[in-house]
RNA sequence: GGCGCGGUAGCUCAAUUGGUUAGAGCCCCGGACUGUCGAUCCGGAGGUUGCGGGUUCGAGUCCCGUCCGCGUCGCCA
């Protein structure tokens, strides 16, 4: 080692040591005759000073010419502070090293920002210079925590059993789900691999052969538009077992969720974690991974509608749709009818609802809005009485399909509980959501698509349904939602053939085409498969909800930005005609509709 | 693909209704200084206002197009 301590670790009883230490540059105070510098490495910050009687005129002017963010190597003694110096700020803050010998091991161009500067860069900045940005205390923590979080669930996993199985990387494109990123085969021409969406299949042949119980940190790969939450590329703390049910595997999940929580941030969360069922998820958030940190619970007043005057909600209630609503605490001094309009072009915009009611709860209790002449009051008073809004409350509502109704309430609620502080950011509300449907109706075609995936095991109770009723036939799956983000989720599969044929023949997928997609997994499952089920986490997102943060990107070492290019290495980039050549490829530019 | 926000000095930002030579702090460069820790003091350099076009006597500012970054809807079995 060049050094013989770390930047963080001299205290008052080292002082009188001759050390070395090494690091870079964080800033210098150059006074002339003496020469302060805080150096810097992972581990803290100590203060060098190089000065008279130590250094030498040459050595003192060397180290007033030396430029931030370079890299040193100095040797000295740690003396204490003077009198009155120490500087509480630092935990090496007593002492300082003065330095006899300095040298520079790698100088550093002027940096186009610096890890200490207080005004953070743009992130597209950060980005083009992430080996800077990464040096910053906060990405140097958050990586930490990243580590610290994988080593307790693998720790965890460990305990209980599990074996780490690799799965490969180089695998073959199923299009259901997400689209695939692929990789061309040069031993075969016009042949691709694809790189893994999830491990999915293969996790569910190592339950086959009997290894059951497998975990793996795997990387997955979505060629989706990305998000705050959502990058193309993300790793998976991926699960399965043999012999269980979905019970077993939630239980198993919240063990993990209270130990790492206590090993990683030293929180307590009592276990076992809550559940509720989609359709109850749906009902009172209108989210299948609501937020339980703040309340505002969404409330149906579709009965009192149909006895209503006003034709929009009248209208809506009497051919089969939804007119639901929120209370929003204390809110009517705090939302100006211009906010008002903007959250009504929000739910108009986002969610492609027709509008926005609103009513504000006056003092003598009465309900006022713009279009409270269309209400008896009787009825006012009921809707009031439902939603038990108090004077200074503003009470919203949409009346639209279930579908809409859902999705806007569930967006505003999100928002105004941003807007207005209801969120504990300390919080770290866990929970489970289950019993999601089988199937969705896919908008376009009209034909069933699993929700989850196609070997989803339905509920025992709800098999009848898979022939009479698919649209009620609910799955033995199961989402774990931390603070109002989905942070995994898995599902029972189905090991008995008969079942899986069902299923495919509801998605429409026949014999052939089963066959020639999975056909692999159908036959492993004809010799020996096991009851099995299992999971999957999402590693990043489990790292920015426990660090507190609202964006993905600042928990991975580098991430892609919202186009999917790495602004460092310029990835995606071309490649040569020989390349291509080899692999009999050709570009064709895209025609423009 | 849709909608929205943003792009001005190396960095973070400002620039009145379209009006003089586009400013400030930090960084950087030069000088002074032995106790600083956001060092201080003196001096200095640094601009294709993302790019292209248009309107105008005059554009950082208005219009059109385009690129880039961010958020979001669609999408994400």
């Amino acid at each position: 080692m060049l050094r013989t301590h770390t930047c963080g670790q001299l205290r008052k009883s080292d002082v009188g040591t001759e050390v070395t230490l090494c690091g870079w540059v964080e800033s210098k105070r150059d006074h002339g005759g003496a020469v302060f510098i805080d150096l810097r490495d992972r581990y803290g910050l100590t203060q060098v000073v190089v000065g008279p009687p130590e250094a030498g005129s040459e050595l003192i002017d060397e180290a007033g010419r030396v430029a931030s963010e370079s890299v040193i190597l100095i040797r000295g003694k740690v003396t204490d502070r003077l009198e009155g110096k120490v500087n509480e700020k630092l935990a090496t803050g007593e002492i300082e090293v003065r330095s006899s010998h300095f040298e520079i091991l790698n100088s550093c161009e002027t940096p186009p920002f610096t890890p200490s500067q207080s005004d953070l860069p743009g992130e597209d900045l950060r980005l083009k210079y992430r080996f800077l940005d990464l040096r910053r205390g906060e990405m140097q923590r958050a990586m930490f925590l990243r580590s610290k979080i994988v080593k307790s669930m693998r720790d965890y996993f460990e305990k209980h059993d599990f074996i780490d199985v690799e799965t490969p990387i180089l695998g073959r494109s199923t299009p259901e789900g997400a689209r695939d990123y692929l990789v061309p085969s040069r031993v075969h021409p016009t042949s691709f691999y694809a790189l893994p969406q999830s491990p999915q299949l293969y996790k569910q042949i190592l339950m086959v052969a009997g290894f059951d119980r497998y975990v793996q940190v795997a990387k997955c790969f979505r060629d989706e538009d990305l998000r705050a939450d959502r990058q193309p590329e993300f790793t998976q703390l991926d699960v399965e077992m043999s012999f269980v049910d979905a019970d077993d595997v939630m239980g198993l999940i919240d063990g993990l969720v209270a130990e790492s929580a206590k090993a990683v941030l030293g929180k307590e969360i009592s276990t076992p974690l809550p559940r509720m069922t989609y359709s109850e998820a749906m009902r009172r958030f209108g989210s299948d991974a609501p937020d339980l940190r703040f309340g505002m619970e969404i409330v149906d007043i579709t009965s009192i509608a149909k006895k209503t005057e006003f034709r929009v909600f009248r209208g809506t209630a009497d051919s089969g749709g939804f007119v639901r609503g929120i209370a929003v605490k204390d809110a009517a001094s705090k939302y100006s009818r211009r906010q008002i309009d903007e959250l009504t072009e929000y739910v108009k915009g986002d969610f492609g609802a027709k509008g926005l009611a609103w009513f504000r709860v006056e003092d003598d209790g009465t309900l006022w809005s713009p279009i409270s002449k269309n209400f008896d009051p009787e009825h006012l008073a009921e809707i009031k009485t439902l939603l038990a809004g108090e004077p200074g409350d503003l009470l919203m509502f949409l009346a639209d399909t279930w579908e809409v109704t859902c999705k806007g309430l569930a967006g505003l609620r999100k928002r105004l509980a941003g807007e207005l502080g209801l969120i504990d950011k300390d919080a770290l509300h866990c929970s489970w959501v289950t019993e999601f449907p089988m199937f969705d109706r896919d908008e376009e075609s009209g034909r069933w698509v699993a929700m989850h995936h196609p070997f989803t095991a339905p509920l025992t109770s709800d098999l009848p349904l898979l022939e009479e009723d698919p649209q009620d036939c609910r799955a033995q799956a199961y989402d774990l939602v931390i603070n109002g983000s989905e942070a995994g989720g898995g599902t029972i599969r189905i090991h008995d053939p008969a079942t899986q044929s069902k299923v495919f023949d509801l998605l429409g997928i026949d014999e052939e085409t089963a066959e020639d997609r999975f056909g692999f997994l159908l036959n492993a499952l004809k010799y020996g498969a096991p009851p099995h089920g299992g999971i999957a986490l999402g590693i990043d997102r489990w790292v920015m909800l426990f660090a507190g943060l609202e964006n993905i990107r600042e928990v991975i070492a580098f991430p892609k930005t919202q186009k999917a290019t790495d602004l460092m290495t310029e990835a995606p980039g071309q490649v040569d005609k020989e390349q291509l050549a080899e692999l009999q490829l050709r570009t064709v530019k895209a025609k423009k509709d």
